[in-house]
DNA sequence: AGCACGCCGACT
DNA sequence: GTCGGCGTGCTC
């Protein structure tokens, strides 16, 4: 089939990488040139070169190029010599490049090398034009299954995003001595475990048994306060397991995921599970993946990227904590993993399982569907595994002026020196070292700039400062309640940590924030200052925990500000003991507020209810699906203008983006130090999502293929919207 | 994104 | 006649 194509064949074989000299090169080029000039352009169906593969001759590839315009398949000869390894899955090399491309040695190449992966292997091609070949198959190892590609797929038009950028997400760096070790023998399914503390939930050992027979329960888990959500999520891939299927757990860091490992490991023993976190290396951390992929091992537990993980004849995928930011991936196409797993649990026809202290919008929303099942615990057992919560509001403080002074109001004090006759008491503060975000003293309402609306700061003595635009204001009053005052908002967790050692001279006081995060702290007394999502775990539970400026965490000018706060109130509070153990929880913050009430009663499910129904009522997500679409206000307006959007969908803005100040990273659709980007919404009613992400794509792409100037950032379900 | 192709004007 | 400007379009 090479021959039709008429070119020059003269002696080499002209594989990649040779350094062959000038002069014939150009021979062949000069010859190529003039041949073109007087030959009719017939198309052959390869480019001649080694015989080709004699069954199924043609490779469909992936180019691994995040571009959007490439986001498709290209067909490629298969020589014959990698007829054998040129099997579906597998990684390859091939040529990719511009225009007719170059010929040398009578063959022609295109680009460079580039990486890609071999999706199927053909008769024919549809490719009216010459083929290729590949140049390499880079191993036998057939990474990509379908159904990962299949499920990279789902993920990339849910997030408007490439392939190639997605399999980046989930096929691990090749390590060729990963790939030569052997994976482990599998060993045999396990009997199905018994309902340990599942128990304790309604319909929990239902729930386990459904799985143990091969079913697909789907759930969201409102787990009781305390140690125990870790065997219970064992539990259930122990179920799944002896059902002789697989299963996935996703969880927010590797502390969850070495309490999850632990549990696992005390309950199957080693060798049935893999943990994939970030802190293995890259070769064992692609060895476990092959482990995974190879079937020598069923069941993984794993932070974020574990979302991707081959695991063979899934019969599970479970999250836990689902509304921990850490759980949306920083990379493009930024993929949440409880929508990834929600699509594994659709194309795999699997189980789910989402659990957590907290619940989000998302959670309920997926009861309230009816898509998942509540799997809760009656009020009589949440009642006897959660702490005594206490609030300290805006009138208890007014009594309190001397208390109010120290930043401790007197139940406060008191709780605290009632714990640590008992045991640890944790004192939640919130994040950010010094640096104080000021509020208006009278109504408390953020202080904003007046430009940007961004956060007021008090740098060094006296002066105010926009945390996002850095200009100052210098008269500022509260545009809410016409105050002058403000007061500081937030003080980190060393100031705090130094007031409560002096205040208690006699205790040792340990820090737990970004840097240093402390796992676990003795059941001694002890206070142990954390900021929100480092808090360690006390053995036997902490005696208390004090949640101070609860109010600044709710000032967030964010929709999620409620639930968050919530979340991380819960999660301090799951960590200490029963109120029957006399374990008690003093938060600052105003009690008529709806997040401090659903602490109180130990709500959380209540309170994302009752959000969801607000969101669906102004039309926010997750009710409606939302995209950001940020740029030069010039390049915005020329995207929406191009993009079909869908008939339902509604731009909101553009508004001006704050910019990135100098020296502070660059998140993601932010502009470049120096530039003014704008960012518009869209929004498109249930229903249109997928209408939405694919518009967006196409315009995307077309921009992309027209070399247009300026880049436009493109978010489905931007996380700080409002 | 690259990168080659091609059509047009200046120079040998 | 030939070299090289950049505008356009393709990448199996």
């Amino acid at each position: 089939m090479s021959s039709e194509n008429g070119a020059p064949r003269d002696g080499g074989d002209g594989t990649d990488g040779g350094a062959e000299g000038a002069p014939p090169e150009q021979l062949a080029l000069i010859r190529e040139t003039v041949r073109r000039a007087d030959v009719p352009r017939a198309k052959p169906r390869t480019w001649r070169g080694a015989a080709l593969a004699k069954d199924l001759p043609v490779a469909r590839v992936l180019v691994d190029k995040g571009v959007l315009h490439l986001d498709r398949y290209f067909d490629y000869a298969v020589p014959e010599e990698m007829d054998a390894d040129a099997q579906p899955g597998v990684r390859v090399r091939v040529r990719f490049g511009a225009g007719r491309g170059r010929v040398r040695e009578g063959r022609r190449e295109g680009g460079g090398l580039i990486d890609g992966y071999l999706v199927e292997r053909r008769a024919e091609s549809d490719y009216a034009g010459p083929l290729a070949a590949l140049a390499q198959v880079v191993s036998p190892e057939p990474v990509l299954s379908e159904e990962l590609l299949g499920l990279a797929r789902a993920v990339a038009d849910r997030y408007a995003g490439s392939l190639a950028d997605v399999l980046q997400l989930a096929v691990p760096p090749r390590s060729a001595r990963a790939e030569r070790r052997p994976s482990p023998e599998p060993l045999p399914a396990p009997s199905a475990p018994g309902a340990g503390s599942w128990t304790r939930y309604e319909h929990g050992g239902a729930f386990l048994d459904a799985l143990a027979a091969g079913g697909a329960p789907r759930a969201v888990w409102s787990a009781l306060p305390g140690p125990q959500w870790s065997d219970e999520l064992a539990r259930a891939v122990a179920a799944t397991l002896a059902s002789g299927r697989g299963a996935l757990v996703v969880v927010p860091d590797g502390r969850a995921a070495a309490r999850v490992d632990a549990a696992l490991t005390a309950l199957l023993g080693e060798g049935r599970h893999a943990l994939l976190t970030a802190d293995a290396g890259p070769e064992k951390r692609y060895a476990q993946w092959l482990a995974v992929r190879r079937g020598a091992v069923r069941a993984v537990v794993g932070t974020r990227a574990a979302m991707f993980a081959p695991v063979r004849d899934l019969g599970l995928v479970a999250i836990w904590d689902d509304g921990d930011d850490s759980h949306s991936e920083q990379h493009a196409p930024q993929p949440h993993a409880r929508d990834v797993l929600l699509l594994r649990a659709a194309l795999d026809r699997c189980a789910f399982l989402l659990g957590g202290w907290s619940c989000t919008v998302e959670a309920a929303q997926l009861v309230e569907s009816g898509w998942a099942r509540p799997l809760v615990a009656g009020r009589e057992e949440v009642r006897r595994a959660a702490p005594l919560v206490r609030t300290v509001g805006d009138e208890d403080l007014a009594r309190d002026e001397a208390a109010r002074a120290a930043r401790l109001p007197t139940l406060a004090w008191q709780a605290v020196r009632e714990g640590l006759r008992h045991g640890p008491v944790l004192v939640q503060v919130p994040r950010r070292g010094y640096v104080p975000r000021m509020a208006c003293d009278r109504c408390r309402a953020p202080a904003r700039c007046r430009h940007c609306a961004g956060p007021l700061e008090a740098r060094d003595a006296g002066a105010l400062t926009c945390g996002w635009c850095g200009r100052e204001e210098a008269a500022w009053h509260c545009p809410e309640c016409g105050g002058f005052r403000l007061r500081a908002q937030v003080v980190g967790a060393r100031r705090t940590a130094e007031e409560l050692g002096r205040a208690f001279p006699a205790v040792p006081v340990r820090t737990s924030g970004r840097e240093h995060v402390l796992d676990t702290v003795p059941g001694t007394p002890a206070l142990v200052v954390s900021t929100p999502g480092a808090e360690p775990v006390a053995e036997g539970g902490y005696a208390a925990a004090l949640l101070l400026d609860g109010w600044a965490m709710l000032g967030r000018p964010d929709l999620r500000a409620g639930e968050d706060a919530l979340r991380r109130w819960i999660a301090a509070g799951a960590l200490v003991r029963p109120q029957g153990e006399h374990g008690t929880v003093v938060v600052v913050a105003e009690p008529t507020l709806r997040p401090v009430q659903a602490l109180v009663r130990w709500d959380p499910v209540g309170h994302a209810v009752r959000e969801l129904a607000e969101r669906a009522e102004l039309g926010f997500p997750p009710v409606s699906r939302m995209a950001a679409v940020s740029g030069t206000g010039e390049a915005v307006a020329e995207f929406l203008g191009a993009a079909q959007l869908p008939q339902d969908a509604e731009v909101l803005g553009p508004v001006p983006v704050p910019p990135t100040l100098p020296g502070r990273p660059r998140r993601p659709g932010a502009p470049p130090p120096g530039e003014h980007w704008e960012r518009a919404l869209v929004r498109v009613p249930p229903g249109s999502g997928s209408a939405l992400a694919a518009a967006l794509k196409t315009a995307q792409a077309a921009r992309m293929a027209r070399g247009a100037g300026e880049a436009v950032r493109v978010r489905i379900d931007p996380p700080d919207i409002g």
